[in-house]
DNA sequence: CTAATTTCTAAAGTTAACTTGAGATCAAGG
DNA sequence: CCTTGATCTCAAGTTAACTTTAGAAATTAG
């Protein structure tokens, strides 16, 4: 009982599926160890690791690069506030750069919704200058957010 | 020659894959006409409604929802000035609530970033109000963007 | 007219982020 | 001790948005 969180505790704890826990374990973002029976035991400092995930894909970040981000913290620890410090910044840093895009958006949008859009030379939403064709099979990134 | 333009143009023309619009015509987002040999011919408002495709996709927009959009207009016709105004619109609104939810997410980052975050309780990135957790396999939607 | 491109269709593969299912084992309550 | 309920592993399914492949027919270039 005192040896740590089983999965359901910390599926109920984090609200993420078991499944989903056993899946991100295998792309090393949790890291449990095991009981005699070969259960999995969790820490408390797995509940934030979650809790981090959650947090970074809401703001749209892949599973790959928030597993990086993850690869600097203590592996049974809580992140230090050096750790969190650090990944909080470069979290503020995307943000501002998605904030800027979609402003940068709504401005051409906001250029458009007059005119009709008769002129496919001039209007700005329809010459996106920065489309890049993403190579490859798999779903697309949709809101550009990579780099 | 002067019957349309054939897949291949069209593509050249959008920077879209040829195997991409064969793809969007399953999806009721263009409906070209066959020429004798059983080749699609497309129009000139077919460039239109991809490139209409194309940005809607940087806005993050689900293909299903921007085909639900083009519904709207008439099938081998550029969209009238109302109709572009319509849907620019509409843009418009979904933008602002994406600028507006990041914006709110930067806030609660800026009073975690000095915060160390030791406390689950009171951290607003740990502890998002608004985490709905999509049912059903498939890839999460990564933006929050739908409704 | 022939060779080289393009296009056609239909089916299967790809990626991300998980879920679902099957069969077996572990753990906890009465 | 026995019966639920929780976990375990491993494989296969799901969704979105396309791509790739294969074999055949149409177009275009020379």
């Amino acid at each position: 009982m005192a040896t740590g969180l089983s999965i359901g505790d910390l599926s109920a704890r984090t609200g993420l599926a078991v499944s989903a826990i056993r899946f991100y374990e295998t792309h090393g973002i949790v890291a449990p160890l095991r009981n005699d029976g070969g259960h999995r035991r969790y820490g408390r400092a797995d509940i934030r690791r979650l809790s981090f995930v959650m947090a970074a894909q809401t703001l749209g970040f892949p599973l790959a690069e928030i597993a990086e981000h993850l690869k600097g913290l203590p592996a049974h620890k809580a992140p230090s506030k050096a750790d969190w410090t650090r990944i909080s910044t470069s979290f503020r840093v995307k943000i501002d750069a998605r904030i800027a895009a979609l402003t940068d958006l709504r401005e051409k949008l906001d250029g458009c919704i007059g005119c009709g859009c008769l002129s496919l030379q001039s209007c700005a939403l329809y010459n996106p200058q920065d489309v890049k064709g993403s190579e490859g099979a798999g779903p697309r990134n949709l809101t550009g957010l990579d780099g």
